[in-house]
RNA sequence: GCCCCCGUAGCUCAAAUGGAUAGAGCACCGGACUUCUAAUCCGACGGUUGCAGGUUCGAAUCCUGCCGGGGGUACCA
């Protein structure tokens, strides 16, 4: 927004500063004004002082940029699309008529409609393999980060410009689905999932790994199973193909609760072939040593590249016996990817342990000739722990399941609206406390960086007041509602002819914001940033909703006010959905 | 040992990427529903940004060293 204005002002600036001999710094950085109540942009000039410090002249830096400041002030008080220029301890402050600038914000949120915020097409595509399941196990809320993290930053991306392939890559081999297909042959033989499919999954997982640890003497049933599926058995593989087929329906499941949705889905088992033959490769080329069958074949990263430290250390590409690892198949998936499609980056959304994982897998990707190996990035996250730092595990028990927290915070949020809303028809009630319910569940996930741990417990993730989805999701409702009051259309364009309140300018310059914050949480892939500003955006209607009457207002105030609450409505809707957060029209 | 995160108000977190006066929520205290939905708002309280140096005109942010917490570190995923 504005970049024509900034244009010109950093034209004039810079002539300015040649003819002076300042030094002209390689790019202007235009930032908000604080404290100021009042709309514009600023840049400070303590840069260029402090390089002809540098320089040998003798000046003093605060006070030279404050000299540079005012003299560019005065230059640029004759340019008229200003109201007011002012120098401010170094600082260049431009303020645009308040009018002018809130018609044109009101203006293209309009005009735009569900796509302001959004950036132009930046031609370069993007694969996010987000959100990684084993079957024949539970999906816990320590899951749940992958999922909503990489949802959220997908929409993101999409919304700022790239072309984005969503992948989802699940586990549905190893050790666990052989322990789970042996309690099921044993004990459980021809039952059917009821339909609380997922759940029933990982209690027979959770039954499997019981019982084998309180009888040892069925390990061997269990290494005589994974033989036969070694042998592919047919039987086994059958029952390995009708129950993974189980898993996977329960998880689609919960992805069409969550809204979450796959371009291309990869398995374990679909790469695990051409991981071998990789590592055959790895080995002609002289880079895997083969040390079979007394020891692995593997990759010695820092000898390789002539390290003194040890930094990429060790990576194991295949087992003594011959059998695949995760980065056997890593290797293979990461291949694949850019073979599909035609990718710019390959962005890998997996929690912070398996951090060095990725640089070895890469790493050794690189120095096997891969020139796409640079082009991978691991996006990492934090844990979602229980309270005292308990890591959520399948085999420990320890965990909450998906399903219960969405049922709770569903039932919770459908107890405030009974509460707030009785005269809703409760099929409204119930849309209402899905959105609101998913809303809480997702937010924790996504207003904090990805490098903090999440540490659930449920009074937190069930509380609806406060900095939460509940509260943004409020203040598109309260717009909505002033909307539905009025009556006719939204009024045709128009500029204020009053002097806007504080609170107007202040709502006005939070949804300005919030193009360039999307495309900086794309850039960082930090939905962070879009949380912010989309909490300050709706702290700033609620100021509005109480500073300034619409309904009741004579007519040009109110007309231009009613434009402004449906900008401001359309900009929270916007921010919503690039998060994967519904916008209620009622709660 | 080596590597990676984290340390900001009592608690949970921000801070526009090195800039002007470090901000929110929760909790606690005091207020506001006959008025566009009180899932809201207003006020009060709360800070030596873990410690010590350094770089800089300027540091929560960058560098070094400590302290505390978590994680990773050759055939688990």
């Amino acid at each position: 927004m504005f970049k024509s204005e900034k244009r010109r002002v950093e034209k004039i600036l810079r002539n300015f500063l040649e003819q002076k001999e300042i030094p002209v710094p390689e790019s202007f950085q235009w930032k908000p004004i604080p404290f100021s109540g009042e709309w514009g942009m600023s840049v400070s000039f303590f840069k260029a002082a402090a390089q002809e410090a540098r320089s040998g002249k003798q000046v003093n830096v605060p006070e030279r940029a404050g000299e540079i400041a005012r003299m560019a002030a005065d230059l640029i008080s004759g340019e008229d699309e200003f109201s007011r220029v002012e120098a401010v301890q170094g600082y260049l402050n431009l303020y645009f008529a308040p009018d002018q600038f809130s018609r044109k914000v009101v203006d293209s949120v309009l005009a735009e409609g569900a796509d302001f915020g959004s950036g132009e097409p930046k031609g370069e595509r993007l694969m996010v393999e987000f959100s990684q399941p084993n079957t024949h196990k539970a999906f816990h809320v320590g899951h749940l980060r992958s999922a909503i993290l990489g949802d959220a930053v997908c929409r993101i991306l999409e919304f700022a410009g790239y072309d984005v392939v969503r992948a989802n890559y699940y586990g549905d081999i190893g050790l666990h689905v052989i322990q789970w297909l042996w309690n099921y042959m044993k004990f459980h033989r021809g039952e059917e999932p009821p339909q609380d499919t997922t759940r029933w999954m990982g209690d027979l997982y959770a039954e499997a790994v019981k019982r084998l640890e309180e009888n040892p003497e069925y390990e061997q049933e269990v290494r005589d199973l994974y033989a036969r599926w070694d042998e592919r058995d047919p039987e086994v593989v059958a029952l390995w193909k009708k129950t993974r087929e189980w898993s996977l329906k329960g998880f689609e499941n919960l992805y069409q609760i969550l809204d979450i949705e796959f371009d291309r889905y990869y398995a374990n088992s679909m790469v695990e072939e051409q991981g071998k033959e990789m590592v055959q490769e790895l080995i002609e080329k002289g880079i895997a040593e083969d040390l079979r069958p007394e020891d692995a074949v593997l990759v010695r990263l820092d000898d390789l590249l002539g390290l003194e430290n040890e930094k990429y250390r060790v990576l194991v590409v295949l087992r003594s016996d011959g059998t695949a690892l995760y980065q056997t198949l890593d290797l293979a998936l990461a291949k694949l990817k850019f073979e599909e499609y035609d990718l710019d980056t390959s962005i890998y959304v997996v929690d912070v342990r398996q951090k060095l994982h990725f640089q070895q897998v890469w790493k050794t990707l690189e120095i096997a000739g891969y020139d796409w190996a640079k082009d991978c990035e691991h996006l990492s996250y934090e844990l979602v722990n229980l309270p005292g730092n308990v890591v959520m595990a399948s085999r420990e028990g320890t965990v909450v399941l998906l399903e219960d927290l969405i049922r709770e915070a569903r039932a919770r949020a459908l107890e405030v609206v009974e509460e707030k809303n009785p005269s809703l028809a409760s099929d409204e009630k119930e849309k209402v406390a899905k959105a609101v319910g998913l809303g809480a569940i997702k937010y924790p996930m996504l207003d904090r960086d990805n490098t903090r741990i999440v540490t659930f417990d449920w009074d937190t993730a069930l509380d609806f007041n406060g900095q939460a989805a509940p509260y943004i999701q409020y203040a598109h409702v309260r717009a909505n509602s002033i909307l539905e009051k009025m009556e006719g259309p939204v009024p045709e364009a128009l500029t204020p002819d009053y002097t806007l309140n504080p609170a107007e300018i202040e709502l006005i310059e939070r949804i300005s914001r919030i193009p360039d914050e999307i495309q900086n949480a794309a850039r960082d892939r930090k939905p962070l940033h879009l949380t912010n500003a989309l909490y300050d955006l709706a702290r700033s209607f609620n100021a509005f909703y109480r500073e300034c009457p619409v309904l009741s207002a004579e007519d040009p105030v109110k007309s231009f006010r009613l434009r402004l609450v449906a900008a401001a409505k359309q900009t929270i809707a916007n921010g919503l959905t690039s998060l994967g957060i519904g916008a209620p029209s009622v709660m």
